[in-house]
DNA sequence: TGCAAATACTTTGCGCGCAAACTAGATGCA
DNA sequence: TGCATCTAGTTTGCGCGCAAAGTATTTGCA
């Protein structure tokens, strides 16, 4: 049961990959694989951005969408966002408590939420827009791959969604 | 305080916007918006295939690396896969308790735990990776600009963690 | 008009993803 | 050898992401 190796000297049993082992061991071959990387790393790389103004990245994505077309319903956002409205209505609510945006039931139909940006919200518009800037001046790839990185991403989307 | 139109008549407030409005409305011009959604939507295209194993993505990306190189430790696995220990130790775990794998105390180094398939984890192991083919077929893109695409993501996460 | 079906949103449950704080064992060097 | 430092892994807390089930309102049509 208990793993036993015949001469146990210093990290025998796992240090033998060595370098090029763990190159090798790297999933990097896979697009799968790098694009959930890629996707991951992005966030992470946002985060400390984003934390001057207390956004999470879909935060931000939501905070977008407004600033763009402000008193959208839910699920409007829900399409923008591509997120479905279960993992909206946790994020709207919490841009509200953070005073950012308010939620109104829409008069003309009750089921509706009507979300709209705060004066705080709008405030916060340019310099966070901004911060897309900031992130991309780390990338070395230019704008035209960052451009036709963009449409394969879609295009993914889209195929993977049928 | 409530939100009251003019004329309420129907959907007059939020239905305004007409399909393009809806269109312009989502961030599809956005590099890092296009990259995060391609990614949840690689991992929702996955799901339904991986649940026949009883895998989540995640999980299947640490298979992945244990079905390349057998008894790696948590931490080669954490580096493989780009995920930190605190989110690997309990995907580990779950693969444990699943039966697919074995975690065992390396005897050179008490800190160290080596991950191990079991042979209903390597038995999965062919049907399983065919998965990726299975998804893969369902897209457009040729292999050329998978590859390219997978490129690009590499790179960026090169960029982004510097 | 009445009522089944559709729509908008909420809630619950589960598994990440990760920062931060923690435990325990290994290492290095004074 | 003694002890500070490092390393491997665990735990906690929080915010997603989404399926599934639930609530309330509106719509469509018999």
């Amino acid at each position: 049961m208990t793993h036993i190796p015949v001469k146990p000297k210093r990290d025998a049993i796992i240090s033998t990959h060595t370098e090029e082992a763990i190159d090798k061991l790297c999933l990097s071959d896979n697009v799968c694989f790098a694009l959930y990387s890629a996707s991951n790393a992005l966030v992470r790389a946002y985060r400390p951005l984003l934390e001057a103004y207390g956004l999470t990245f879909p935060q931000y994505l939501v905070m977008q969408t407004l600033w763009r077309q402000n008193g959208c319903s839910q699920t409007q956002l829900s399409v923008a966002t591509k997120l479905d409205m279960g993992t909206l209505t946790p994020i709207v609510k919490r841009l509200e408590v953070k005073g950012l945006i308010t939620r109104l039931v829409c008069v003309d139909d009750e089921r509706k939420k009507r979300v709209t940006l705060t004066s705080q919200g709008e405030d916060i518009k340019h310099e966070a827009l901004a911060l897309k800037q900031t992130l991309l001046d780390k990338v070395q790839l230019d704008a035209e791959a960052l451009d036709l990185l963009r449409r394969q991403c879609l295009a993914l989307i889209e195929d993977l969604q049928s």
